[in-house]
DNA sequence: AACGGAGAGATTGTATACACTTTTCAGGTA
DNA sequence: TACCTGAAAAGTGTATACAATCTCTCCGTT
């Protein structure tokens, strides 16, 4: 992806998944040519990316909406990433290699010591979140396919954008760091039918905490 | 997606999965400008979905390179192809009406039809696949999940491009005729485990026919 | 007052000119 | 000959002008 795309393309992804284009917003190419200061033909060449990774939605002749997410369909959304998720770490259990173990553990220590800091709330969701995706995204590259790796980059961004608060309880992300301990043990273990179970468990309960509370 | 992205994006799609455009060959804009009678701006447009449907790799200030698939990373496409072609089967159970069900019975007659008819190979293959993929596509609907579909829609519009002539023999042909009978029984039993393997079953035996012979 | 149509303004779609980067190839040097 | 070097050509990236389309308002008709 060229400069002034890739600029535009991650000002307005910031700006969806930040909340500041509020889903169903009409986005006009000129607001986006201020916002972003590149010119239109960038601004749309960043509009096509992100219709693909389903972040908005493109009518002909009626510019760019920013997707909506009906409950039923975040619930689709979490039931397929538990399915492909799921799959990703019992194949990783084949495939990982032990610098990649070695990383994951390394990312689970780290969370240990963020969550013990007792820190400002913001900052710890955030360096876990971190965390969160480096772990997830060890597996994906441990599972030994591009292509599913690029299905679940596609799927958790589209998560990202129907968090809520209810997600970042203290409860919340110790249960899912519990998770990420128990996920650790498998992989090390190389048991797929483990491996594969503990990671269901955790996207569905992910998904429990949208949608309950 | 508008009128001339539209043409430009057809045109230059069925290039590719006609194989007149070479796997690796270097798509410059100026001749698709030719060849698709649009100006670039849709041109580039086009190329961009095209990107995204992992037909073309874009490579910044170096253009356009038809998308090569190497041996292994096909079978890594029907495997996720016959883990969620499973799994859209066993949810379709759930789902589907009488009148989708209907339709699959319908092509699959019509596939009884062309299959006695003892016509020329190719129009027979034709007919065959058109069925085909009104039978795969009946699935996904009733499956209930877009975002399934789409994702399938994908992997088999990649599956298209590395067709080889050892994929059309009769014999192979008549058997994925079978599976598909079967899949409207477990269909119409509604025993999702049952849709589930067959389906499978069905992917893989279309994978078998590429690597091997 | 309700409806419908004309037209101005706003917005998107397409073509093209220009800027920038990469590639190619001729000519010089060791 | 093999290997630089750099200028020309080829190709891609961006900005912008213009065309097509949609939207909204105003005004006339019923």
């Amino acid at each position: 992806m060229s400069h002034a795309v890739e600029i535009a393309y991650a000002k307005v992804r910031e700006g969806i998944l930040s909340g500041r284009f509020a889903p169903g917003e009409h986005l006009k190419e000129a607001k986006l040519v201020d916002f972003c200061e590149v010119s239109r033909t960038p601004v749309r060449s960043a509009l096509n990316r992100l219709a693909a990774d389903d972040l908005i939605e493109l009518h002909r002749n009626q510019g760019a909406r920013v997707k909506e997410w009906p409950a039923d369909d975040v619930d689709d959304l979490f039931t397929l990433r538990a399915l492909l998720e799921g799959y990703a770490a019992a194949r990783a259990c084949e495939h990982i290699s032990l610098i990649q173990l070695d990383k994951i553990s390394n990312a689970i220590e780290e969370m240990d010591a963020v969550l013990a800091s007792n820190g400002p709330v913001t900052k710890t969701t955030n360096e876990f979140l971190r965390l969160n995706s480096v772990v997830h995204g060890c597996i994906w590259e441990a599972s030994g396919s591009p292509r599913l790796q690029s299905m679940l980059t596609r799927l958790v961004e589209q998560a990202l954008q129907v968090r809520t608060a209810a997600t970042f309880t203290v409860a919340r992300i110790a249960k899912s760091h519990h998770h990420h301990q128990e996920l650790l043990q498998a992989l090390t273990a190389r048991d797929p039918l483990w491996a594969e179970a503990i990671m269901r468990s955790h996207i569905r309960a992910a998904q429990a905490s949208l949608t309950a509370k």
